[in-house]
DNA sequence: TATAAAAACGAACGTTCGTACTTTTTTGGT
DNA sequence: ACCAAAAAAGTACGAACGTTCGTTTTTATA
């Protein structure tokens, strides 16, 4: 791999981990050239922008992601265990960025300001939930769910939220609890009998 | 009421609605002022910092969300109906904010930058989650019913930060019709037979 | 109506940030 | 080992922001 892309994937690294840690408004270009160690227009010059760099970072959250918690559980079967599985990963996810979701913050954080990055995490959102319903729908054709499939993404979802915001507050614990125990009744729930 | 308290009751409600739009951050000075019809300065001896301004924005939040969600239910009963409005009357205070609910936003906004803004934020949000495990309480001992109160709280909760966020990709409609599915479904799960 | 206090104003300062330029250093292929 | 290209550094600028200060205008009271 030439030099440059190489510490291009560094400051990507470093720069995920303040942005997830803050946010992606609070990520500055000067700021995370003194953590990566470089001049601030050494970093700038890989990226040309803070939007790109924005964009660069949710995109490199995106495989990050993929390899955490899609990549993991792509071949298990069926798919009811398939989905069980994503969820345990996906709280993995989770926490292994600190008790924090980017795609989640960047939502909430972008959420009425136009502009690419706010077009990027809406597309990300929308391949998950595509992703999850396509999941369930799968686990409902092999016989082992019934319902609809995105009112059950739509709860599964909830859950998610859930969980990180109360959290936050103390209503919730650090095994995720009650997210759990919300899982297994809304899976119950809709399980064929 | 004193001239000041006046204009900085006025400045408040316009601050509110900037800030939701945006957010608490981004809700400068100079702008504020210039949409509130006055000076930097005029606006600023109103608070004499920035973070005091985004503290009081919160608390004047807070008398909002009382009187738009609170209040009008107070005397409403049993509680199993007082629970029902409430949850109506949540949806109604999301949308008349122009579908964005600042405390969620804040949250999200400051949940890793400490402060007192961080505090209230925190403080709020447990009052409210307090205030929703009293009533969902007494609904179980007036035997309407039954199960453990914060754990029906926490999926309550987190159907309304679903319906917030999947309304924002485009998974949710404008009558949270999923939302509302998913709340009959948990209401009737914990309902005294 | 006189007057002190309260409220609002205008200009300026120090900082931070993104970005644009130029120059120096490093890299990698011949 | 040479040399063009790529990468990194250094410097500087302009804009935006929170905040301060001295002054002016408005308000409320006696």
């Amino acid at each position: 791999m030439k030099k440059g892309k190489q510490t291009k994937q560094q400051i990507l690294a470093t720069a995920l981990n303040v942005a997830t840690a803050t946010s992606l408004n609070d990520l500055t270009i000067g700021g995370l050239a003194s953590i990566a160690g470089m001049s601030k227009s050494g970093l700038f010059s890989h990226f040309n922008s803070k939007e790109n760099l924005q964009l660069e970072v949710l995109e490199y959250a995106q495989t990050i992601f993929i390899d955490e918690v899609i990549a993991p559980v792509n071949s298990v079967k069926p798919a009811l265990d398939r989905l069980l599985f994503t969820m345990d990963y996906w709280l993995d996810w989770y926490q292994s960025q600190g008790n924090s979701c980017i795609f989640v913050a960047a939502s909430v954080e972008f959420d009425e300001q136009p502009g690419a990055v706010r077009d990027l995490v809406k597309k990300l959102l929308q391949q998950w939930l595509v992703y999850l319903t396509g999941m369930v729908e799968q686990a409902i054709n092999e016989g082992a769910m019934c319902g609809d499939a995105e009112q059950i993404v739509f709860e599964l979802y909830s859950l998610y939220l859930g969980s990180q915001h109360m959290g936050w507050v103390g209503f919730e614990d650090d095994q995720h609890s009650r997210f759990k125990t919300a899982l297994d009744s809304l899976i119950s729930r809709h399980q064929q009998i």
